[in-house]
DNA sequence: GAGCAAGCATGAAACGTTTCAACGTCTCGC
DNA sequence: GCGAGACGTTGAAACGTTTCATGCTTGCTC
C-alpha cells in the first residue's frame, strides 16, 4: 500500500498511526480526563459531554491502549496458559473451560503447547511474561518445577493444571479414585478376570489409576495381583492395543472377563480386537475406558468411560488465578471422577 | 503477602515496591540511558561499566518492565485468533498450525471463540485490537464482514481463516472440490442411487459441497436429481443423523447405496442406523464421511472421509499475517481436498 | 598543539494512559 | 449578597522504559 486514502475530513491524526486520547480530546474539544472518564464510565461525567466524547470515539475509531493503560494503572487482563498439546481433545476442552471463565472479566487468554516438552515450556513461559501476563496456567512438562518457582518469586501467579504440589495452587482430578471406580465397576458386574492395559508407571496418571485398582481389590479383600496388567509403551495408539488385545488372548489359559483401558484410545483398540475374534462385548468381555472424549458415546458399541470434567478444570484453575489472594480462594481443588456406563460394560453377561 | 523481607541493605527503595531502571542507574552511578544500553546489548558500553551495571541488578533483583517497554517501543510480538468454537477438533488442529508458524518467530497467540455468534466475535476483536496484537486470523461467524474492514482500515492485519473475500487475503479449503471428490469416489465405486446428509445450504461449507457432488454427476453425464438429499438442521448430532437415516430407510422404493456425509459426525449416525438394521458397510451401502477427525480411522467400520489439511491451514494463514505485504505473500491460498478411502466404501459390493 | 574522530556517558523527551488536586460555575439557604 | 456544597471539568504528574541529540574525554594525525 502506497500513500493510501485519507479520510475525507482531515483529523489532525498522522496518516499510519492510530488516534489516541488526546486526539479524541481535542475533537471532542474536552481534556483527556474528561475522555478517560468516559472510558472508565466515571459518573463524574456530564450526559451531553459524554455523548459528544462517544460520538468522537465512534467516528475516528479510537481504541484504547492497554499496554500505556496497563504501565499507568498496574492492572493486566491477560493470562497465559501452557498445556501439553493442543490438539488433544482432552487439553482443548480445558482450554474452552479456562477461556469461559477469563470471558466473565474481560481477560484474554495466551495459549501455548509445550508437547511436553520442558524447553519448549521454558521458552513460552519466558514469553508469556514478557507480555507481561497476569499470571500462568501449566500443565507441567516434567517434575521439575525450578523455572515455575522463580516466575512465582518474581511476582507472577502460577497455577498447576491437571496436576499437584503443595507448592503451587493447583487443579486436578483424583486418578486414584478413577482407577478405583472403573475396577469396582467391573467386580461388582461379576467380571472377576480383569486385565488393564495401562501406561508406564513413570507418568504420574498410569501410577495413581494403578492403585485405584489395587484399592478396589483389597476393599472387597480380593487379591489385585489377580489382575493382569499389560503395558503398552507411549505413545499409546489404538493399533498398538489392538495387537496387544490379541497377544494377550493368545495366551493359554482363561480369557478375561473384563478389561479396563487407560484411555479410551486404547480402549478402541481393545474393541476393534474383540470384534475381529468375534467376541461379543459385553456379554464375553465388558471394556471400560477413561477420559470419555466425545466419541465414546458414538462408537458402534457405546464406551463406558470414567469421565473427566475437563471443562471445569480449566475454569477451576481461571478462576483461583483471578480471584487470587482471596479469602475464600481454595488454593488445591481436586474433582472426583465420574463413571459413565454404556453398552460396552452393560448387564454382566455370564461370561463367569 | 504482608510487609516481607526487606533487604538487608537500604537501597533507597520504597519498600513493596520494584526496583525500577532508574534505581539501578542510581546504585551504580550511571545514567538510565547506560542503563539500557546494557540491558539491551548495546556495544557502547565500557566493559567496567556494563560490569557494574549487571552487579547491581542481580543484587537487588532489578527486573525489566516489559509493559513500558512495549510502550515506548511500540514492537508487538502478539497475533489474536478468533475460530468458532475452540472445543471443535476441527479448529484446534487449526490453532495447532497456526501456533507452530507463530513460535518460529518469537510470537504469542491469543485465542478466542466466538461459538458462531457475531456478538461474542466482536467483543473478542476489540479486547484484542486493545491488547495492541499486530493482526487477526478469523473465522467469520456471519457474512456481515463490515466490522473486519473496520479494523482493517484502522490499521490491524486481518486475515480470513477457512473462508473466502477479495477483500481479505483467506485461507480456505475447496469444498466443491471435496463433494465432488466425494461424490466421484461413490459414482466410480459403482454406486447409483445416492443419498447426501447436507446441513442447511444457508452455511456456506453446506452449500459448495453440495455443488460439487452436482459437479460430478454432470462430468459423467448423470442428472444430479437422481441425488437423495437430506437436510439436517443444526447443530448436526449423530444421533440426529442416525434416525434421519431410519427415516430415509423407511421409505418405499430402493435402498440407496451410497451415502455421503457433510462431516464425520453425521457419518457416524448413519453407521450406527444401517447397522442396527442389519445392513453391511461397504456391501450393502457404502458411506463417506468429511473432515477425516482423529477417531475417523478407528470407528469398527474405518471411514472413508475426505481430508481437509487443518494444520496446514492454520499454519499458513499465520504465515500470511507474519510475512505481510511482501512481495511473495500470497493474499488468498486454496488448499485441495484429499480423499481418505477406508473400509466403509471399499470395494464396491453388488448392492446394485 | 590544533583539529578530529572515536568511544562513552548523559539526561530529557516521548510513548498513551490514569489519577488527582485544583478550579470554575451553579444552586441553595440564610 | 455571601458562604457552602455539589457538580463538571481541567491540566499536569506519574507509570518505566527507549531513543537520541548532545557533551565530555581520549588519543591520534599532521
Amino acid at each position: 500500500m502506497a500513500t493510501g486514502e485519507e479520510p475525507a475530513d482531515d483529523l489532525g491524526i498522522p496518516p499510519g498511526k492510530k488516534p489516541a486520547i488526546k486526539d479524541v480530546a481535542r475533537l471532542a474539544g474536552v481534556a483527556v480526563g474528561t475522555v478517560s472518564n468516559v472510558l472508565n464510565d466515571r459518573p463524574t461525567v456530564s450526559p451531553e459531554t459524554r455523548e459528544r466524547v462517544l460520538e468522537v470515539i465512534r467516528r475516528i475509531g479510537y481504541v484504547p491502549n492497554a499496554t500505556a493503560r496497563r504501565l499507568r494503572s498496574g492492572e493486566v487482563t491477560t493470562i497465559g496458559a501452557v498445556v501439553l498439546d493442543l490438539a488433544n481433545p482432552f487439553f482443548t476442552e480445558i482450554a474452552r473451560g479456562i477461556e469461559d471463565r477469563l470471558a466473565q472479566d474481560g481477560y484474554v487468554l495466551m495459549l501455548a503447547s509445550s508437547d511436553e516438552n520442558l524447553d519448549r515450556e521454558r521458552r513460552y513461559l519466558d514469553l508469556l511474561l514478557q507480555q507481561g501476563v497476569r499470571g500462568v496456567l501449566v500443565t507441567p512438562a516434567g517434575a521439575d518445577l525450578d523455572h515455575l518457582r522463580e516466575i512465582r518469586d518474581r511476582g507472577t501467579d502460577v497455577v498447576l493444571l491437571d496436576a499437584y504440589s503443595r507448592e503451587f495452587p493447583s487443579v486436578g482430578v483424583d486418578d486414584v479414585a478413577g482407577g478405583a471406580l472403573a475396577a469396582a465397576h467391573l467386580l461388582d458386574g461379576g467380571r472377576s478376570r480383569l486385565a488393564f492395559f495401562n501406561g508406564p508407571h513413570t507418568v504420574r496418571q498410569c501410577a495413581e489409576r494403578h492403585a485405584g485398582v489395587e484399592r478396589a481389590f483389597l476393599t472387597r479383600e480380593l487379591d489385585p495381583a489377580a489382575v493382569t496388567e499389560v503395558t503398552l509403551p507411549a505413545p499409546m495408539t489404538a493399533e498398538l492395543a489392538e495387537s496387544a488385545t490379541h497377544e494377550l488372548l493368545d495366551r493359554p489359559g482363561p480369557h478375561p472377563d473384563g478389561i479396563f483401558c487407560i484411555n479410551d484410545i486404547v480402549a478402541l483398540g481393545v474393541l476393534r480386537a474383540l470384534r475381529e475374534r468375534g467376541m461379543s462385548v459385553p456379554d464375553d468381555v465388558a471394556v471400560v475406558g477413561y477420559d470419555d472424549v466425545m466419541f465414546a458415546s458414538m462408537l458402534t458399541t457405546p464406551l463406558t468411560s470414567v469421565r473427566q470434567p475437563k471443562r471445569q478444570l480449566g475454569w477451576t484453575a481461571a478462576d483461583i488465578l483471578l480471584r487470587g489472594d482471596d479469602e475464600g480462594a481454595e488454593r488445591h481443588v481436586e474433582f472426583v471422577p465420574e463413571l459413565v456406563v454404556r453398552a460396552s460394560s452393560g448387564a454382566a453377561g455370564d461370561a463367569g
